[in-house]
DNA sequence: TAATAGATTGTCATTTATGACAATCTATTA
DNA sequence: TAATAGATTGTCATAAATGACAATCTATTA
């Protein structure tokens, strides 16, 4: 009899709200109002379906790690059976191919409720894992035969790399700075490919 | 006739407390009661220094900076004359000569205001390329031959690694990560060695 | 030691953010 | 179409953060 239930369309278009917030005004700078007004609904309606601070921020933690496991797995299982290297960077460091830069940067956003919040320094750091190791079984594919130690180092750096110059957005770098992140990511691979 | 004034030396605490705040609560979450409890003063006192919250902000993105800047240059100065560039790694990954790191972290927890905040986006910018710059004259030194271009490619991965690792300290990264982020470093070197 | 400029404290008003909940509206289907 | 469960809106109370400023204390030196 009752009408249908909105809740998951509801909290994804708030939650997609509360994550670009944190990136534009940090996250203690990203008041319900704010929020509300980013998803073009009235604030009352963010308690109604997600509860109050510290359940939306439990549900934002959920949300935004869970939106870029879920881009790193379909990153990975997109990537063709040659040239996957070169194509991960690709996807990386090239603007044109950028789907949802913004998964990483509210990644990085919510780094600093990990002191007080240790469900979300854990999943964040799970989260973290997930891409390194995704990094390195492509290096681990192209290179076999390197010691699994620098193979992981490479991953570390890449993945720093990365993490880097997309934080840096907010500072709207030149382009050069893309691509010359891009070409230190492959001095990297190369510099495991003379080993 | 009058007292001497505290100004400076009490300005410069309140701002070290402001700045240790923002990297532990974030831009927005570092309430002047925070800094005021941090700094070891009454609220009142920030005022009474600093003037209002803008006043604060701005006084805030000079300090950090300049901290920074100063920091960065005397890292430069110090760099013996023979090993400058491992030296250099080793000071930037080796936990036991992190001088002060924070500076680097307040730099980082700064970023977020770039997005309403031109002025501060152009410290914040001035004061990374200050650093990539550095990275960049020690490649230079130890590879005059190699083009500018990979040069400065190099430069910007190095830089990245390590603001990278530096802001995953929230997440308390095992030790490994800054050893392999070290090693990434100098694989990046070892890369622009083998041109 | 008295006058002065600054240090320090305390208090109140205003603004902002959040919490709570009543009231109303609307899709659904029995 | 009437009953229902959920959607949506609006309002008020409370708490938190900031701004403003009066009042008091204290080092300095003329």
């Amino acid at each position: 009899m009752p009408r249908k239930s909105l809740k998951a369309s509801r909290s994804e278009k708030i939650l997609n709200a509360y994550a670009d917030c944190i990136v534009r005004y940090g996250l203690e700078g990203a008041t319900q109002e704010k929020i509300a007004e980013h998803a073009g609904v009235k604030r009352s309606i963010l308690r109604h379906y997600l509860g109050n601070k510290a359940d939306m921020l439990n549900a934002l933690i959920d949300h935004v790690t869970g939106k870029f496991d879920s881009q790193v797995q379909s990153f990975a299982d997109e990537l063709p059976t040659t040239d996957r290297l070169d194509t991960c960077l690709e996807w990386m460091f090239d603007s044109e191919y950028s789907s949802d830069k913004n998964a990483t940067r509210a990644l990085e956003a919510l780094i600093v409720c990990a002191y007080e919040h240790p469900y979300a320094r854990e999943k964040l750091m799970d989260s973290t894992k997930q891409f390194i190791r995704l990094i390195e079984n492509e290096l681990i594919r192209e290179f076999p035969n390197a010691s699994s130690d620098r193979t992981f180092d490479a991953a570390i750096g890449i993945t720093g790399i990365y993490f880097s110059i997309d934080s840096l957005t907010a500072l709207q770098p030149p382009d050069e700075w893309w691509s010359a992140s891009k070409r230190a990511a492959h001095m990297i691979v190369h510099s495991l490919g003379a080993s």
